[in-house]
DNA sequence: CATTTAGTTCAATAATTTTTGAACAAATAA
DNA sequence: TTATTTGTTCAAAAATTATTGAACTAAATG
């Protein structure tokens, strides 16, 4: 493979590490993009990156599981194929408004702790806790209209090109 | 301290920890919550949680860096006191819609490197790479609405308490 | 049924991250 | 100035996480 999609590989298995995934699940990711085939086998991707199978079976199914690739199979052969998943461009953001619910629990759990209920910080951690409440419900409401307004956006986007 | 307060300080270590800080970042925070002062030292801290100078010392900056905490000075007192911080609410959101952008930039990278630009991945691709640029704009844009709703967010959540 | 293929599991190893603890620096106090 | 307080720095140790590799299972083929 090309030199360049290789370094692009390695910096998406970085870019992966960063985003709080492994960097063999950024690495899987990356060489999907850049296979510029429809769908790659369990050993396309053992070969290319070099790896240990039970390291590809392991983020494989990591990837299955957070919804960023999909399994193929085809009839007349007994290997599984990946590919980049089209569904749940929110899944990853579903996570994250679970964890913002769960910071939200952890502070109105810290108050209920509290013996001095009347002062600043107790009424600030109840804000706080109200913020990431708040910031989920609307999150969750973003991703229902993505679909309605893609089209507009990036219509948009694409008229503002290389404009100030 | 009380024994349901110790618990609720590694509970929140361990929360920390899923939220992608260390361990030790929980507890600080979740101490200084249920300590029920208005600020602690760094050395009621070190005590509190029975761990090293070096520890607190990291991670009190790890958490002043990300805006939770914030320090206090008092006049003919030459500690540093720390609190939780009420300024950034929205502190943690804004490096997360970075993340966002880091990843719409990934994805468009992979495309370039395409040979075959016709096929549906590239669409799915662009589509995706734009959708987290759109996300990160809106989030940007809800958290400046928050001090907007927040007042009429609560009083509707009180409201409602209780009911299905 | 025996063999091959395709992938899983898991104990051991490698790599990374967190925490400690001792030495150090800066600032105040005596 | 010397001693004490307050914290920082950083190398080493401990803990955790990722990856390998060998043994295994399940399914399909001959």
């Amino acid at each position: 493979m090309d030199n360049e999609k290789l370094n692009y590989i390695e910096e998406s298995g970085l870019a992966f590490e960063i985003f709080g995934m492994t960097r063999m699940a950024g690495r899987i990711f990356g060489y999907l993009i850049v296979s510029d085939k429809e769908a790659v086998s369990f050993d396309d991707i053992r070969e290319a990156l070099d790896a240990s199978k039970g390291s590809i079976s392991g983020t494989t199914k990591q990837l299955l599981g957070v919804g960023f690739i999909e399994p193929v199979s085809l009839p007349g052969d007994r290997k599984t194929y990946y590919r980049i998943s089209k569904s749940n461009i929110g899944a990853i953001l579903k996570g994250r408004t679970a964890l913002f619910l769960k910071f939200s629990a952890l502070l109105e759990k810290g108050v209920d702790l509290k013996i001095n209920k009347d002062d600043d910080i107790t009424a600030w951690l109840h804000e706080m806790a109200a913020f990431y409440r708040w910031l989920a419900a609307r999150i969750e409401h973003l991703l229902n209209s993505w679909e309605e307004e893609k089209e507009v956006f990036m219509k948009y986007e694409n008229k503002d090109h290389g404009k100030k």
